[in-house]
RNA sequence: GGGCGUAUAGCUCAGCCGGUUAGAGCGCGAUCCUGAUAAGAUCGAGGUCGGUGGUUCGAGUCCACCUACGCCCA
């Protein structure tokens, strides 16, 4: 006996109890240790410092999905535990956040001991929320974790710092970088993205420079525009205060103009766009060139950088650069090299000034000018005021413009020239980029494209922040810097300081306490820098198992990945540092596969966001339908690289169409299997059915491609297999074999409708369980693993379905596709006749285009009168009068051959008809060529270049698609019409037993009555009384009303109505 | 400004090497089938396949340009 099942199954319900047979049986821990080949898998660190949300359920998702495929197959997965990225900004920012803190003073005031400590303990806020939702929606991971802030990891880091700083890969530049003011940090390129908006709100401001002077040798316009106004554009007054030149397009046309009594000079193609419409006159014309070399008076006094010598000759002059484009402002661009524009800077000897500070400050040397300590962006209405009252604005509004904003603060952003450390990532592009095309990308254009795309225009890799919580850069140097060591383990430190270092905590502030005295350098004291927390994710490969000083083999076999995935967003987070420390330290790639997810939007489309308030908390959905319904949906809506919408709706529908119809299916099943006590492996003689053939191949295809699939790390395809399988297993085998499993006899025949099903159930719970982890379980549970000892107790340590390739039958496959258009034209020829199925007819005529769909139709004919419920299936052949013929090439065919002709030759396809049409088609139905002039020529066509259509025989009710033909004798004789009501009356009395409850063996004392229809009712019980009883298991039927106490129901009969009345026999 | 992707029914999505009447599911309406079904079948309403041009005998599909959206980069 197999365990009952649960038609009004609850699906978290069952998960649960799954959950604890797991938990009791340590089933985890055994599929962990199983296997035997390595399957190396990187699990991509998230924080714990937030909740668990939907886009994590979705990655863990398709990497658990892989896993338990590749476990199945007997693969040992290296790699399957839990890794916590713990390092970084964001985990800070959490901590200010919560201290209330505005910035680094507070931090330093406040104790980077007592700081780092917070951060660490935040990183696990949410730990048992993780670990809980890991667990439940079934992703296995050994808890044995990695941690990026343990002293192993760090140390692993280090080593891959010193090999770096061993071939000169790590260096220290000035560049401008994206500066946090707030975070008083550099922003890596992709944390700038991660903030930017296009859409912001900023002062347009055009400026007037008055020219004095000029430089030697002078330029061609020599003194001739003294007191003229330079006009330059800027979105960022605050800037101004740092200007040191002006730059223009050397082959440029400019002009000055008189505007309002005073002469301006601007590009010539943008002074329409800057001036109103004649309000000026044009006084000359310039090239670009002509202006480099003069000099004009500065707005302000820039205040030079510290410790910085400046030669003021050099500023304030007009230069030529390839940075000015006339797109849009004045074809004029305000120089500030400090906030942008230090390649410009260096390249025309311009100096650096400063107008607001690494605090986002406004320099305190402007306090005379009344806005100094003003936060720069606020800056800017005082200063643009200032100018204005000094007649040095010509005009100023508002602009809508990109502007990068702090990915986690929301803080403007400074582009600030600053001195950091970097890895030379730029000088192995071309590695990079090879060890990229070794890489298995899912989806494939990834590849080339975002990710290919980004590695061709790779940048040096700005590693160090001058932050707190992070892995140290193990650099040490002497107080002037002209003297530096890069440490590469904790031995080695050891060694530099002639002290045991093992109990210390390699973070800050602790690590900064650790210097030595070099004898010819002096005092070695670490740079306060740490490294961009990236690097400790990037270096996991490495690091995760505290190589190379320890488990040297472990590392060895498990590098590269064999497989990782993460959202899009990694292509410039995890994927490129993984990608880049593998490559610079190993010349080979971190995985050899990727899926590389779409993000998840709501219904709308929109991402999901706490701002927007459309977020959807996974134990939502988990607590209405379940994981699996939730995985399947995950599964199959859209391939994995797609953006997908999420609604709770979708899940529902993912529910009810696979995990019901299995489900439904399986409880069928079990419900007959029960109580005909069959046994799998029983040894009984089963007599096997075309139909059992068929639902075998159609298995055996469904596990060589679901296989495919899982090779090509195809999830989509594969997921979408088996619900395809499931759907014809279900509303085709079960419906047609219904009565194969209902009839008392307990034959051979019964016996090879089980095997099958059996089969095919057993065989879909593996396939299902990497998708579906917990129905599998169950189904797979009570049909195997209870009663044989010797099968793997779990489908999950179960093996991989192979294919039984002498059960694939691709013919019997295409002939069953075949009848069921066949059925379903049928069903729309009735519909049109409206003639329900119920009511028998007397013959099918049919037809179809080629004698392959023709033979799989008369292979299952008998099939086909059984679900058309007609008496004969005759086959209209081109002999047959009844019908036209219309004919049309094959263009699959036709039209390579023929090219150009093949309109005429359709247009003389279709003109053909009554006995010249007939007389092709009977050429085509005999393989034979047909001949027929086509623009004056003569033209032979192959009979498969030919395609033969035909029209409705009179009176006859006809359905017609994929070169099928279907047509319906619509005539109801009286013998007919009784069989009809025979049929009505035993469905009626079914519905009524179901109705009252009767349980499906009951057998009944049956009354029938019909006042308007007795005469019809008494003819068909005189022919198919004993039917109706035997149908509705009745020993009694009595024509007449039923006693008080019967069951009732009246249905329409015939033209009238007929009453059941059911009473349940002792 | 550049790169990548997406655009097909009210909604979610398929659509292969270019080929005959562009499909499925959901939802809606109608009918039917059903003693496994929270199911299923048939029919109907609902499509300028984002737009414009091109290649071709033939374009949802290939090419070019454009538009909108998303992501990434500047």
């Amino acid at each position: 006996m197999f365990k009952p099942v649960d038609p009004n199954v609850k699906f978290p319900q069952l998960e649960e109890d799954v959950l604890a047979w797991w938990e009791a049986n340590d089933i985890v821990a055994k599929s962990l240790t199983a296997g035997e080949k390595p399957f190396v898998f990187y699990e991509g660190p998230p924080t714990a410092n937030g909740r668990p949300g939907l886009h994590h359920t979705i990655s863990r998702s398709f990497k658990d999905v892989i896993l338990r495929y590749r476990s199945m197959q007997g693969y040992r997965i290296i790699g399957r535990r839990e890794g916590w990225d713990t390092h970084g900004l964001p985990v800070e920012i959490e901590i200010e956040k919560k201290l209330g803190f505005s910035g680094k003073p507070d931090i330093e005031r406040f104790g980077i001991a007592e700081f780092n400590r917070l951060c660490r303990e935040s990183v696990w806020e949410y730990i048992q929320e993780w670990k809980a939702f890991t667990k439940r929606i079934a992703f296995w991971l050994s808890e044995d974790a990695y941690i990026t802030y343990e002293n192993d990891y760090i140390e692993s880091t280090w080593w891959i710092f010193r090999q770096l700083w061993d071939r000169g890969l790590l260096f220290r530049d000035y560049k401008v970088t994206m500066h946090c003011p707030r975070c008083g940090t550099s922003l890596s390129d992709h944390e700038v993205s991660l903030g930017a908006r296009d859409d912001v709100d900023d002062p347009s401001v055009y400026i007037k420079f008055r020219v004095k002077g000029t430089t030697a040798p002078p330029p061609a316009v020599d003194g001739t525009l003294n007191d003229a106004f330079l006009v330059a554009w800027t979105t960022t007054p605050w800037t101004l205060p740092a200007n040191v030149a002006l730059a223009v397009k050397h082959d440029a046309e400019y002009v000055e103009v008189e505007h309002n009594g005073e002469r301006l000079v601007m590009a010539a193609a943008l002074v329409d766009q800057v001036l109103p419409a004649e309000s000026f006159t044009v006084l000359r014309r310039f090239r670009g060139n002509d202006l480099v070399g003069l000099r004009y008076e500065p707005l302000f006094r820039g205040v030079p950088g510290t410790g910085d010598t400046v030669d003021w000759e050099t500023a304030y002059r007009v230069i030529a650069d390839e940075i000015v484009s006339l797109d849009d402002g004045t074809g004029i661009v305000h120089i500030a090299p400090a906030y942008g524009d230090l390649e410009v800077g260096r390249k025309h000897g311009l100096p650096t000034l400063f107008s607001v500070g690494l605090d986002g400050r406004v320099l305190p040397e402007f306090a005379e000018l009344g806005f100094a300590g003003k936060f720069f962006k606020e800056a800017d209405p005082d200063i643009t005021r200032n100018l204005k009252s000094r007649g040095l604005l010509l005009r100023s509004g508002r602009v809508r413009h990109y502007y990068p904003f702090c990915w986690r603060c929301s803080t403007p952003l400074l582009y600030y020239a600053k001195r950091s450390w970097y890895i030379r990532t730029t000088a192995f592009k071309a590695d990079l980029v090879a060890n990229n095309q070794q890489i298995h990308w899912v989806p494939e254009h990834i590849r080339d494209g975002r990710f290919g795309n980004w590695l061709e225009n790779n940048i040096d890799w700005a590693i160090s922040r001058e932050r707190y919580w992070g892995t140290p850069i193990p650099i040490w140097t002497n107080a002037d810097g002209s003297h530096m060591v890069c440490i590469g383990s904790l031995a080695e430190l050891e060694e530099k300081v002639g002290r045991s270092l093992r109990d210390i905590d390699l973070h800050r502030p602790y690590i900064d306490e650790v210097v030595w005295e070099d004898p010819n350098h002096g005092l070695m004291r670490r740079i306060p820098d740490v490294a961009d927390c990236w690097f400790d994710s990037g270096s996991m490969p490495v690091a995760q198992w505290h190589y190379p000083f320890e488990n040297r083999d472990v590392f060895e076999m498990a590098h590269p990945a064999d497989y990782i995935c993460e959202a899009v967003d990694q292509t410039r987070g995890w994927f490129y540092t993984l990608h880049a420390v593998s490559t610079l330290l190993f010349d080979r790639p971190a995985f050899k596969n990727v899926i590389c997810l779409g993000h998840i939007l709501d219904k709308d489309g929109q991402k999901m966001s706490k701002s927007r308030g459309n977020v959807i908390e996974p134990q939502e959905v988990i607590n209405a339908y379940g994981v699996d319904a939730l995985r399947w949906y995950l599964f199959t809506a859209a391939p994995p690289g797609n953006a997908r919408r999420f609604s709770m709706d979708l899940v529902s529908e993912s529910m009810r169409k696979f995990l019901l119809t299995l489900w439904n299916t399986y409880a069928f099943f079990v419900t007959y299997a029960n109580l005909d006590q069959w046994q799998p492996n029983s040894g009984r003689t089963a007599e096997v059915q075309p139909i059992d053939r068929w639902a075998l191949a159609a298995l055996n295809q469904l596990v060589q491609n679901v296989t495919d699939a899982f090779e090509e790390y195809d999830v989509y395809t594969a997921a979408n297999a088996i619900e395809h399988f499931v759907d014809e297993l279900s509303n085709w085998y079960v419906r047609r074999n219904r009565r194969r499993f209902w009839k008392s006899e307990s034959d051979a025949d019964k016996e090879a409708a089980y095997q099958t099903l059996y089969t095919c159930l057993v065989t879909v719970a593996k396939l299902a369980a990497p998708f579906t982890p917990f129905v599998s379980e169950v189904i797979y549970r009570n049909l195997v693993a209870e009663h044989d000892a010797s099968a793997p107790e779990s489908v999950h340590l179960a093996r991989w379905p192979h294919v039984d390739r002498a059960l694939l039958d691709d013919q019997l496959v295409a002939d069953t596709e075949a009848l069921l258009t066949a059925v379903s034209l049928g069903r729309a020829a009735r519909k049109q006749a409206n003639l329900k199925v119920r009511q028998p007819l007397s013959e099918l005529w049919l037809r179809a285009s080629t004698p392959a769909l023709l033979n799989g139709v008369r292979r299952f004919e008998a099939e086909l009168r059984d679900e058309l419920n007609v008496k004969a299936v005759r086959y209209l052949d081109a002999n047959s009068a009844v019908v036209e013929y219309r004919l049309k090439p094959n263009l699959r065919l036709v039209g390579k051959k023929f090219g150009k002709l093949v309109p005429a030759l359709t247009a003389a396809l279709r003109d053909l008809s009554g006995d010249t049409a007939r007389a092709a088609a009977q050429a085509v139905e005999a393989g034979q060529p047909v001949r027929l002039p086509v623009d004056g020529q003569e033209i032979e066509l192959l009979a498969e270049e030919v395609l033969v259509e035909s029209s409705a025989p009179e009176g006859y009710a006809v359905a017609e698609a994929d070169g099928m033909l279907v047509a319906l004798n619509t005539t109801v004789t009286e013998e007919l019409r009784l069989e009809g009501a025979a049929r009505d009356l035993v469905r009626y009395i079914q519905e009524a037993r179901k109705s009252a409850g009767l349980a499906i063996s009951d057998r009944i004392h049956l009354f029938l009555t019909s006042a308007d229809e007795a005469d019809l009712l008494t003819a068909t019980l005189a022919k198919y009384g004993d039917y109706v009883k035997n149908e509705t298991l009745a020993v009694a039927l009595d024509i007449g009303t039923p006693p008080d106490d019967a069951y009732t129901e009246t249905n329409e009969f015939g033209d009238g109505t007929v009453t059941v009345g059911i009473v349940v026999a002792r």
